[in-house]
RNA sequence: GCGCCUGUGGCGAAAUUGGUAUACGCGCCAGACUUAGGAUCUGGUGAAGCGAUUCGUGCAGGUUCGAGUCCUGUCAGGCGCACCA
């Protein structure tokens, strides 16, 4: 019988969904695994052959589990929210909701051909209302919480409130925005208004007035993470600086247990350590320094409090408040036309630039330590973002101080004994501290630091500030609060109405609050967001209800938020919905939550290393702290596939011409490379020189300058994209090789974490394998050919050797090795001649999670009503593996010379026998004496002469 | 600049974690069956040499009886962060 893939697949496909085999309940009799893939933005252009990799490794991992007993729960849904939707929306008029409705299917479509076992049962997608209530849910929740330092978590709101009525704010230890001074007293005479100004500055969800990145190409604001270089990550836009009044994400409040929590999970390292730059913890001290002649202070923050005796000059930012009041009137003019000039260069001039720039304020600052009077600068490599926007400049050891220092003739003390700074600034932390004060010179209180490493030094100098009181310790964190509103229509609403310009929640009861429709997806004339469009989008406070525009009198109705969310909202704790994806009483039961716990093991792209990964990491910590999620860590490991390119080709058409040269022969013209679409070209990169002609109208009349006789086209690696022409398909794939192929093929590339270029070539030898595979099952006249014979001891040995490297190399996921043993054994046992039932079952057992077409369709002939995927995993015996004798190298000196053949469980010493009673022995040890013998068990023995 | 990762045949990649380097697949070569082959099967395939042998894991050292693997330095490529004080 022939391996008629197509059959056998779609007859497994259509059984496998009407018997629902993969749905999956809650046992507590069995232990539980929860698989999960990141899921997908479902784009127009459908899925291309590097999208399943890592849902591919991911499914032979469930299927695995299952195999051993395990409860499996791997779910599928859609990151359904985004903008490709809305950008088409605006150019067509289509509405988001019904191209990415189709854009669905298509996934749907493709995903199934590959085989899967995703419980579909359990599918969400983030723009389902009955989803993102729950989105709106917890979005709210932070909304009515803050963060207290005190018990390190989120605590609800009205905790603080009635904690200021009574104490005030004086000695609170919890997350805000700025720090504030509010007497209970004060608090009592507030209006409602007042008051909830006041608690917005400690809520975990506020709304702030911030700097944000603005991409009027987009007409929105950005996060930090999907701006790179300048430009939107998206569409490629100049992002620019700008304040704007926004919804936040307190997110650094959980800077500390963002960082503690990577030590308690398996991920890559170099994850963890992106996630480590993006938190950016950073231990120092606030120092305050007084300005001369004036009852003002400012307060700086430095890593380096050692160098204080080296400051010479400080450095304000130019957003920074402080430089209104320290400019004198002298200064102002000079200091004004700075911030303008500042104001106008963009993020890219800042960077790309690198000019050093500033102006001095007129005012000077005294060191606290020596009483030294030092100019105050302004200047625009000073962060206002980060610390306090201040810094106290020490040009002998920080090249950016330095840099600074040379441009406008500032002095530079070096501070660090033998340090050299007449070209640059010394920057180790290293070495003997001098000069701590310079000799002959006064300090306060006589404190010197002469003598001490730089570690001292610092250690020293922080414990001086806090006993005198000119500062404290403090930890700065580079994270920054997420910037939580988009000015775009496909989104998910705020549930949010304003009285009296504060926002407030609609109540819980009303979630969802449904996107409402518009006419048009563009911002309307007075430049507000998409929603502005709406007719109907206001808020009765009195019914309950969304209501007319037109009704809106501030009184009952009130207008509603015209922002959507981002799109990381909807994708930060879909994992935990997928656990009771139809409850509408809670975001997650705690039954089930309590069964499934967290993700056992998260498979994608690593490209979300400072975006998905840790706002989910954050949005999880919150509702853990809120008892919905009972695992603080939502992600236990995490495995990011690498990602597959593709391979372009190019014709090579003659400047001005239509007519195209082979690769050999183009450095003989001035040519212009053109991407060729791959489908065109055959193996060798020989281009099919017809269809070429009829591929656009342009080259209709194309003419060719072949090399023996053929049409070679060049070749790149380059990101797999409709635009360059290389995206191969795997329904194409599937049509001429079957799913169980794909999936072997993809696996056996290389290892997942690894990116690789896509090569159609390989996939013939995967092909092989299988058919190969299969044939071990039949006679020459097509017959089902097992016996019940008892397997050969050559057989069982093939069969448990494989057991163990497959069971072996699961853990690991390396399945690439996993896939040559796989050929390895059913080359063995078709040169046997195995047809024993016992060994040829285990193989299809073993073989399941990665062609689970064709095993299924084997397990049935063999007789099994059951289908394959409950079959126990097969066990090895090691007694099968060993060996009757064993062939050693041995070497002399570390060179192997000749092989030996002895019995497997012979001695030392009859191995060391055997090997110097060996023919060839002699020359070897000729006028040399022999040292001693290391026999290295079932390796090589090594003969070490002198 | 700082941090992390990776360098092995013509190509994708293995290597029992310090023990016969290049498993497995592609490609290539030869043979078989064919009217035919971009089908199938069998064998060969790191380099040099007729050969025994010698040389071979980016480069240079080191530890070891023995190094792709460990250590030091260096070069190249990739990723992340980057006026973060």
């Amino acid at each position: 019988m022939d391996y008629n893939f197509t059959d056998i697949e779609a007859r497994w496909r259509k059984r496998w969904a009407d018997e629902k085999v993969y749905a999956v309940k809650e046992d507590a009799t069995r232990p539980k695994y929860y698989v999960l893939s990141m899921f997908p933005y479902p784009s127009g252009a459908g899925l291309h052959v590097g999208h399943p990799l890592g849902y591919i490794a991911a499914d032979i991992y469930a299927r695995y589990k299952r195999n051993r007993g395990y409860n499996v729960l791997q779910p599928m849904g859609y990151d359904a929210y985004g903008l490709p939707a809305e950008q088409y929306a605006i150019q067509t008029g289509q509405h988001p909701a019904v191209t990415t409705e189709q854009n669905i299917a298509r996934y749907r479509e493709q995903l199934d051909l590959i085989g899967f076992s995703f419980d579909w049962s359990r599918e969400v997608r983030t723009c389902a209302p009955r989803y993102y209530k729950w989105t709106q849910w917890a979005f709210q929740r932070m909304f009515n919480s803050f963060y207290c330092y005190n018990c390190g978590k989120a605590q609800p709101i009205d905790k603080l409130a009635a904690r200021i009525a009574q104490k005030g704010t004086a000695g609170l230890n919890v997350a805000q925005t700025q720090p504030l001074d509010v007497t209970p007293q004060q608090w009592a005479d507030m209006t409602e208004r007042e008051r909830q100004e006041v608690l917005m500055n400690y809520r975990l969800a506020y709304l702030g007035e911030t700097m944000v990145n603005w991409c009027a190409g987009l007409g929105t604001v950005l996060a930090n993470d999907e701006v790179v270089d300048g430009v939107s990550v998206r569409g490629g836009f100049p992002v620019e600086q700008k304040k704007m009044k926004q919804w936040c994400l307190r997110i650094s409040a959980y800077a500390q247990r963002l960082l503690d929590g990577l030590d308690t999970i398996d991920w890559s390292d170099s994850i963890k350590e992106t996630q480590r730059n993006w938190i950016g913890r950073s231990e120092g001290a606030e120092v305050t320094f007084k300005v001369a002649g004036r009852d003002e202070s400012f307060v700086i923050f430095t890593t380096r409090a050692d160098t204080i005796f080296g400051v010479t000059f400080m450095v304000l930012a130019p957003e920074s408040e402080l430089v209104q009041t320290l400019t004198t009137p002298e200064q102002k003019a000079a200091v004004d036309a700075y911030l303008e000039e500042v104001k106008h260069r963009t993020e890219l001039d800042r960077m790309a630039g690198k000019k050093v720039t500033g102006v001095f304020t007129g005012s000077y600052a005294v060191n606290p330590f020596t009483g030294d009077e030092i100019p105050v600068w302004v200047s625009d490599y000073v962060l206002a973002g980060y610390g306090t926007g201040a810094i106290m400049a020490v040009p002998a050891h920080d090249s950016r101080d330095y840099a600074f220092a040379r441009k406008f003739g500032l002095p530079v003390v070096p501070l660090i004994e033998g340090a050299d700074v007449t070209e640059e600034s010394f920057e180790a932390k290293e070495g003997i501290v001098t000069n701590s004060p310079a000799e002959g010179k006064q300090s306060l209180d006589g404190f010197s630091l002469n003598g001490l490493s730089v570690k001292e030094a610092i250690a020293a100098t922080k414990r001086f500030v806090e006993e005198k009181g000119l500062g404290r310790v403090k930890v700065n964190f580079r994270l920054r609060d997420a910037i939580f509103s988009r000015q775009r229509y496909w989104g998910e609403p705020f549930p949010v109405y304003y009285k009296d310009g504060m926002p407030y929640m609609i109540p819980e009861a009303c979630l969802p609050l449904t996107l409402p429709e518009v006419d048009k997806f563009l911002p309307t004339e007075t430049g507000e967001p998409p929603l502005g469009n709406a007719a109907k989008w206001a808020w009765d406070t009195a019914a309950n209800t969304v209501v007319e525009n037109a009704r809106i009198d501030n009184a009952t109705v009130f207008p509603l938020e015209l922002s959507t969310m981002p799109g990381f909202a909807g994708s930060s704790a879909y994992y935990l919905r997928y656990m009771d994806p139809h409850d509408d009483d809670a975001l997650v039961s705690p039954q089930a939550d309590q069964y499934w716990q967290a993700v056992d093991l998260y498979v994608g792209g690593s490209e979300h290393a400072t975006g998905h990964l840790i706002y989910s990491r954050f949005w999880n910590k919150f509702l853990h702290d809120l008892g919905v999620s009972c695992i603080e860590e939502p992600f236990a490991k995490l495995v990011n596939q690498g990602m597959i390119q593709g391979r372009s080709n190019f014709v090579y058409r003659i400047k001005g011409t239509n007519r195209f040269v082979s690769l050999g022969l183009k450095d003989k013209y001035d040519v212009t490379p053109i991407h060729v679409d791959i489908s065109l070209v055959g193996g060798g990169d020989v281009l099919d020189t017809e269809a070429f002609r009829q591929w656009r109208p342009e080259y209709a009349d194309a003419e060719f300058e072949l090399e023996d006789g053929k049409y070679v086209c060049g070749w790149a690696v380059e990101k797999m994209s409709k635009s360059m022409f290389n995206v191969s398909n795997p329904d194409n794939v599937i049509a001429k090789y079957g799913a169980d192929t794909l999936r072997l093929y993809e696996m056996f590339l290389g290892p997942i974490t690894q990116s690789k270029p896509w090569d159609q070539n390989g996939i013939d030898g995967c092909f092989r394998f299988l058919r190969r595979a299969w044939n071990l099952f039949f006679d020459k006249q097509g017959n089902l050919a097992v016996t019940d014979d008892a397997p050969t001891k050559e057989a069982l040995k093939s069969i448990h050797k494989l057991t163990k490297k497959v069971t072996e190399d699961m853990e690991e996921m390396s399945y690439n090795t996993s896939v040559a043993a796989f050929m390895i054994c059913v080359s063995e046992l078709a040169a046997q001649k195995c047809r024993s039932r016992e060994v040829l079952e285990r193989l299809v057992v073993l073989l399941s999670p990665f062609a689970p077409f064709v095993t299924c369709e084997l397990w049935q002939l063999l007789g099994h009503k059951e289908i394959v995927f409950d079959a126990p995993w097969p066990t090895w015996d090691e007694a099968c593996l060993k060996e009757d004798t064993v062939t050693l190298g041995v070497s002399f000196n570390g060179k192997t010379r000749f092989t030996i053949d002895v019995a497997a469980d012979a001695t030392p010493d009859e191995v060391q026998a055997t090997a110097l009673a060996h023919e060839a022995a002699p020359r070897y040890m000729e006028g040399k004496q022999l040292v001693k013998v290391i026999v290295v068990p079932r390796r090589i023995v090594n003969i070490v002469l002198k």
